[in-house]
DNA sequence: TTCCGATTTGACCAATCGGTCAAAAGAACG
DNA sequence: CGTTCTTTTGACCGATTGGTCAAATCGGAA
């Protein structure tokens, strides 16, 4: 097993009050919305100060620099992300297991497309913060699930497939509809790509896997 | 039919002498390199030229402006992103002429992972300024194509499956492996993605499409 | 009401940004 | 050699950047 990482600890367990955190918060979500758009280097201060109705000084009396916010928020989204790996249950039915992992994360990218934008955004540049954590708690956990899955396929239960290059899958084919969003909506005309795309990687992945 | 947007249109046929072209070229290829790291807002000028080896007054001599800089890198690069989708051939044999495409497209993944992640950081983004060609041309080639899978599929000569989502499958499973490259790696330990993927993704799409 | 810590702000700073310009340095050709 | 055109450069500009600071304001407890 490999340790946390160091910046995704928290550093201290602020005692805040009620309305420091809500103003916390606050910055956070601009911070989401701005970071996701632009990217670590191309989101400014003032745009995040603005986009939260705080001078730029008074954002800075909440998070010390910049990089404390974008920490604080790839810190959340790592939380986020990777819930759904850890909810999938070795004991369950394994092609609805996946299918069930492959819902969920696609109504991440419905629900939460600026979450993943903002991984998109780190990892295509380099992921120059959140490395660390991708060696540690992400590989861990695909090293873990793969011995899963290698178990599913030993018993005949789910077709030969290479467990990390699936999980690379379910991951780029869900994904793809939040970070790509404006293409698939150019493409489809601005139609509501979700439902068919439900339907799309349930067939996909069904015909995959079951033996 | 749209027409081509604008910026897509070269200028004038510049009547470029030999070095020129070159130089151009030598800035072309350290602009993608910055570009694709960094996205439009976080690339300089600055480190375009010092990876350039020129001065910036002295690029700033063969390209008028940073936004011109992209744009001349954006339209070469569109072209090379839709030729492998025109070279389908809509009177071959269904199954192999996709996964044909998924093939090319992944080679692009390996050859060309600067040019993937320049794409996928200017869609993630919001494809500000590539957004006129999505909807254009790109709209108009998947269209095409779509009515061709639909033929192929009446046909029973393929599985039935969505063309469009049929086609953002494979976007995003190639592209997955250059845009999040370091993603993939840290997960692999490291080892070459490729081999795997190229297996990986022949089986996917052969159980999705054989009918 | 007074007091005190928490919060907010305008003014400001050095560094970096994209871009300009005039002048210097090369190249080409007679 | 001199001339002319192209290429290169150092110095510079205004705007924007992340961040600081002292002073003002707020809000609640006594």
């Amino acid at each position: 097993m490999t340790e946390k990482s160091a910046f995704l600890q928290e550093g201290d367990t602020a005692p805040q009050t009620r309305i420091q955190r809500a103003k916390r918060q606050q910055i956070l979500e601009a911070g989401l919305t701005v970071f996701s758009e632009a990217g670590f280097r191309g989101a400014t201060l003032d745009r995040i100060a603005s986009e939260a109705g705080l001078s730029k000084p008074n954002l800075l009396y909440y998070y010390p620099s910049k990089e404390a916010i974008y920490e604080a928020l790839l810190r959340d989204l790592l939380e986020t992300w990777l819930d759904p790996l850890q909810a999938i249950d070795s004991n369950g039915e394994p092609v609805e297991e996946i299918l069930a992992y492959v819902r969920r994360k696609l109504q991440m990218s419905r629900d939460f497309p600026r979450e993943s934008r903002l991984f998109a955004n780190e990892i295509v540049q380099g992921a120059p913060r959140i490395m660390p954590a991708l060696e540690g708690e992400l590989r861990d956990l695909v090293d873990t699930l793969a011995t899963v899955i290698k178990g599913w396929i030993a018993a005949g239960r789910l077709a030969p497939v290479d467990p990390r290059h699936l999980l690379f899958s379910v991951w780029s084919l869900t994904q793809h509809y939040a970070d790509f969003d404006v293409q698939v909506r150019a493409v489809l005309n601005d139609d509501d790509p979700f439902p068919g795309a439900e339907t799309h990687l349930d067939l996909l992945f069904r015909r995959l896997l079951t033996p």
